[in-house]
DNA sequence: GATGAATGAGCGTTCATTCAT
DNA sequence: TATGAATGAACGCTCATTCAT
């Protein structure tokens, strides 16, 4: 393969020139996201990257480990798109609707549990242990929304830790839709609508 | 290679004795269910039924096959147990509980958008089809039995197909929560009466 | 799968009938022929026979034995028809016209070198032997004749055994030929024709 | 794994020392030459080389890669030789002489069409055409001698295209011959006299 | 900082062959 | 006579990982 010409001279530090680490990662991140923990080969990742495999080696000491920075940096991104959602002055159904739409509009879904499952396998105690952590900054500052509203008044009492979870969770019904059904809703917004009616409301509850 | 030891005494004739064909079947639906499809080699399946890899092959033409299989299977036994307690006298809720209860306490979660995720980049569009098609039969189930619900003004009228989707994934929760969560139900109706009653009253609901 | 229904009472030992074995053999005769030794499998020649693979197993030892005597049968075959052209009162050269046409005219070439060379590996020395001499008893036929027309003068004394081979040589040419230069013979006569033209006159020779 | 004992003295850098690459090519082309296609395993190569066999797959990708890659540098190889006996001042006769005492001399019988056809099979539409594309260029040069011939007035007027592959499939009788025949002849060249001979005599012509 | 070369271990799959019935 | 079940050995291929440069 030839090495493609570089202009002559010292080449100026371009701006967004992103270093060969963050490359990696951000290509890592997306075809893990795409594909699945398994179905991405180191290979894949450095090709993409117009790198070798090696040079992947050089800065993720193994798979797992590229995988693991891969989705806890996600996971912080998410948690502060969260964060900035569940600071402000909205009533709470809002919010949980702006967090819904938000994270079904993402390509990303937050069904991190799916890669967890999958990667878990190959995850040493002490990786397991950190991803948890990522998770649960990323739960608690929802959990702790709701029980701020349930202190206010504004919704029920009940279990805040099992309410987050369970959120989340309902976030994660688009994947089980097939094609079909997932078009009969005009938009994300309406679908987001429909979960959080659902989450606020019930089967039995007001309309 | 060892003889299996048999029991004394009883079994005459092919009393008990399962059939290879079945045992592989069996053994690999619970590896699957363990593991995931990637994790779980042919070697392994073998290896745990005491019979070479070539054996599973007799029966099975293809990993994709047996997997198919063993899906199927597990989702026609899923849908024959649903099938029982959704067409009893209680009420809906009781319903929802005992669904939830059976559900919960299988080892053998429903997630099987997990697997199906994992498996999909390797089924055909004809393989693609039947899955959905078992997976639909399950889930009808109980549409009917919330739409009859609704006819009969138990519950708030609302998108069925919806509401089936939302509990099948309330039940998968349990996946989402570390294990010292999880101990904090005192059992496993524990945990399922708190859901169900979640989806009944939601957020703001109830009493 | 089910036992063909079959009529009651004695079955009349129909005259076509071919015994199974027979079947056997001439179904695994098309088909090494078609594919070549290596590309077919014991369970091709039983399913296109509608037996099992352990059926072929008790008519025949070996895949190679199976080979073996596809492929002696086969030479018998091509000889008789050999030996009737070469026994007529026809000039030589008609009858090396003939016994051209022929050869090119079977699906079947008789470029058996290929089918040999290929399957030699897994001959025994026996076998070996007894393949020489069906391919022999090939030869001599056509030796004999040439050697005959050279004592009457009809052509030049020359290596018979040699000449022999050069002609049967010749006939496989027409598998060096692409498709569409083999189109541009109007029929296989013509074929035949120019080659034992080619054969008799040489590159210097003729009128 | 042993180290290659390499030979004292000489080479000092990297004189002498084939690069894996070549090494493998060598081999490879070697073997399947010996063999056929489908008697040649990647381990086989590998193992002969002194690597594993996953680094033959880092040279090539696939077997039959490797045996394409073998085959047209083969047939490069022979047409070189070829061309350089064809291009000379010697009388035609002399030259088909030379050519034919060079090819039966050569281990590397040109009958390449065995391995083609074993090999057909698998090869890609794609390949073919480069296949039949080598295939032709060593059969053009061939082509091109004998039409300038004819054209001198040096040999009658004939087909060209079906001279050429009835000469080079002349060169292929060889293979048909048992051990006993062969060494009937004093030596290659003896050979190589006779079928030109006959080549240029036929069965009739002069003496 | 980056790479080319090499490997070990494993995987899905095929197939000739055996054997008890 | 015919078969269903089972196997051992191989094969083509992939991939995470290492290492000298």
């Amino acid at each position: 393969m030839k090495k493609k010409q570089r202009a002559l001279g010292r080449p100026r530090k371009e701006q967004g020139a992103m270093a060969t680490e963050e490359i990696i990662l951000h290509t890592a991140t997306g075809l893990f996201l795409e594909k699945g923990f398994q179905h991405v080969s180191m290979d894949d990742v450095a090709k993409k990257c117009n790198v070798t495999k090696a040079t992947v080696y050089y800065y993720y000491k193994t798979k797992t480990d590229l995988f693991m920075d891969s989705m806890i940096k996600l996971m912080v991104r998410i948690r502060e798109r969260s964060s900035a959602i569940l600071s402000t002055d909205e009533p709470l159904k809002t919010q949980l609707f702006q967090f819904a739409s938000a994270h079904l509009k993402a390509t990303v879904d937050i069904d991190i549990n799916t890669f967890m499952k999958e990667a878990k396998i190959t995850l040493s105690q002490e990786q397991m242990e950190e991803m948890k952590k990522a998770e649960d900054a990323l739960y608690n500052e929802l959990e702790s929304a709701l029980t701020r509203s349930m202190e206010r008044g504004e919704i029920r009492k009940c279990n805040p830790r099992l309410a987050t979870l369970v959120f989340v969770n309902l976030l994660t019904v688009k994947n089980s839709m097939d094609e079909s059904y997932q078009n009969s809703f005009d938009s994300v917004e309406d679908l987001a609508k429909e979960l959080v009616d659902f989450y606020w409301n019930g089967l039995a509850g007001g309309n």
